[in-house]
DNA sequence: CAACATTGCATAACATCGTTGTATTTTCGG
DNA sequence: CCGAAAATACAACGATGTTATGCAATGTTG
């Protein structure tokens, strides 16, 4: 139901409730309990949902001649979807508890999911030289650690002037990439090539 | 009281409840709002005690002569401190709602004060050069940043073989040292010293 | 077409939550 | 030792998730 999705981003989790939404989808509160199960299938409906966008967002990023800018654009397409969907993420990565909700193991198996296509970047950025050889998954997952650490600081509006999220999120993604192997040049290059897609 | 800190970090953020609380301490519901202000208060007198035992874990980390390797223990002591006070932990940054409880600026305030001992150690890096000249709490923060994805996730049981929380952060922290200008070599050792304490 | 079964939702009720008001008990200063 | 003040016990209110019951719409079948 899209008025529990419009409510989470709008109102946050908290505002998440079976008669707020009877109220705004024009229902009762039995209409969670026929199309869910209950409330916590209706959380995790919406946490597929997030992951679903998380992963359309990342499928799109197109792959160019230039993989450590692919890397760069694919970091710079998570967080974007993050801020977007700021109270979603928030519930995808264990962050809000929303009642009695919990992951399991196939919801997370979900998010690591979403990691593939940064894999696929950085095996093709290790096939051209550009980064050191090594297991792209391992580097794909340090991204995702420092990147969930910059997103989730930001939306709990931790990071302030001068140590933005902005300047923060250049300087992790940058450092990812010569740690990874590529040269301070290049990689510099492939960073503003990709912001600016 | 400390019967409601067994309770967070016992049960969860869930089980914090007045009349949970209250039949735990052998008392009433009253007792919350008189001792505090109200569920609110106390969450934050919560978060408050969390703060005091990552500064005070932050504080106990001793200089020595290489303060690479007391970045490195600082490190080690911010990730003990999180997975040793889970729920508080999320809590303390935003992850866990908890009701109506929501951040103010003081409290953030708290958590960023936590990262002065890291800016101490990070600009005696750069003034024995081991690391490169620049801004320290910069660094500071970038640390911060990873560190705390790496927690979160892993608090999320989002980490599994063979990529765990224990590599990737071992990875993190190296990645992280000589990206400031630290060595291979010496930055291997300083972490295995830090270590060891 | 009519009788029946099934499905979906509205209404009401229950347990639990934070919170508030009132009355009672406890505590403590003079 | 007494009176004022603070702390607490008890009950109640609104709101939450959930369940039970009943009704109406819908589809199915003879």
């Amino acid at each position: 139901m899209e008025a529990a999705a419009r409510l989470l981003t709008e109102e946050g989790p908290n505002a998440l409730s079976t008669r707020r939404l009877a109220a705004a989808a024009g229902t009762s509160t039995m209409a969670v309990y026929t199309h869910f199960g209950g409330m916590d299938d209706l959380v995790r409906a919406m946490v597929h949902e997030g992951f679903r966008r998380l992963n359309e967002r990342m499928i799109e990023v197109v792959q160019t001649a230039d993989p450590v800018a692919d890397v760069a654009a694919l970091g710079i397409a998570y967080r974007d979807n993050a801020l977007e969907n700021r109270h979603l993420y928030s519930v995808m990565f264990g962050g809000s508890t929303l009642g009695g909700f919990a992951l399991n193991e196939e919801d997370r198996q979900y998010g690591r999911y979403a990691l593939e296509p940064v894999a696929h970047a950085v095996a093709r950025c290790m096939e051209t030289g550009r980064f050191w050889p090594g297991d792209p998954r391992a580097v794909a997952n340090q991204m995702w650690v420092a990147l969930h650490g910059l997103v989730t600081l930001e939306l709990g509006d931790y990071l302030i002037a001068p140590y933005t999220a902005e300047s923060l999120f250049g300087w992790q993604v940058r450092s990812l990439l010569i740690g990874a192997g590529d040269d301070v040049e290049t990689a510099t290059a492939s960073m503003r090539a990709a912001k600016e897609r």
